[in-house]
DNA sequence: TCCCAATATCTTCCACGGAAGATATATTCC
DNA sequence: GGAATATATCTTCCGTGGAAGATATTGGGA
């Protein structure tokens, strides 16, 4: 087991504050530097396919609603957990780009239909696809054991986060 | 074991496009879910300091760093990961706040010397006992060994991303 | 029916980081 | 020693998202 990043930074810790214990940050702090190293090699794709994180995300929202492909402004932004404002630029950007088209909501004159355009289909497919084969190589190192116990171990984690309370 | 959102997606993704294997979002995206998750929880005691993440981050690296607490701008940016114009404005906010001082370097024209102030030593040190307690509550739903198969299987896969080629 | 609260979306302003280039200083090589 | 190159930091401009408020529309209750 080589010595990595977090271990060296717990190191660190240990010596200057020996008075905490910061056995935690071995998970948090790990689980932190992955994501973002996962999410770098993830956002490769998406620029070669003239997209980034937040517009890919809108339009896989969308594709994978199933057709007619149409969700509000509002249900695209729960789904990708941003606010309604960091939507409403998002799809101005994707609107431009001719990948989405905006339409007035025929039962409710406040709502909006956001819906795929032909382009924007071609293009999450394709994005997509090449999304799941580069998933498949970040992926590749752990073998089907130790993926199934990462999948667990993840799921158990999360879950628990449901039922702690707040800082006091 | 009940179904969480990842699932609920790979669902919709196995409906829409059969062709493609979405196995290993299971992986990808839980992770990265949790990462959000976890960085929402740990901001809060970072706010609570008048701190924002990147800020307590630079404090945090000098003050692991052992006395005098002092390093070059570039060096923080390395430790930190961003770039050193993104330094350079975290510094400018901190050195406002009076957590930090700014000094030529001794040795290298250049070279600038970034140290801990007294407020500085004192916030960080409060802060960060704040977000280690933090921390043991984020991890507090997983027993022992779940821990320590996390932060193994977490490693194993760090350490598999650097073998694995690029994209083709 | 009419008023008011609720709701959906958009607008405005601001915070933060990245990319690329500017500036000052140091180092290397002749 | 001097020119060319490298390095450290900072500056400028831009992209993206959040927060709060504006606008338009709906629906409920007097």
């Amino acid at each position: 087991m080589t010595e990595d990043r977090v271990d060296h930074i717990q190191q660190q810790w240990r010596r200057e504050r020996p008075d905490l214990d910061v056995g935690p940050q071995a998970l948090v702090g790990r689980l932190h530097r992955l994501a973002d190293r996962l999410g770098a090699e993830l956002v490769t794709v998406y620029r070669r396919h003239g997209l980034n994180e937040g517009e890919f995300d809108v339009l896989a929202t969308l594709r994978r609603a199933g057709a007619p492909y149409a969700l509000a402004p509002g249900e695209l932004a729960q789904h990708t957990m941003v606010t309604t404002g960091a939507m409403t630029k998002r799809l101005d950007r994707l609107e431009d780009a001719g990948l989405v088209a905006r339409e007035r909501s025929s039962v409710d004159g406040r709502g909006r239909v956001v819906a795929l355009s032909e382009a924007g289909r071609r293009v999450i497919d394709a994005a997509f696809a090449e999304h799941v084969r580069n998933e498949h190589r970040l992926v590749s190192g752990l073998d089907p054991t130790e993926r199934e116990q990462l999948v667990a171990l993840l799921r158990r984690w999360s879950e628990s986060l449901d039922e702690i309370p707040d800082l006091s």
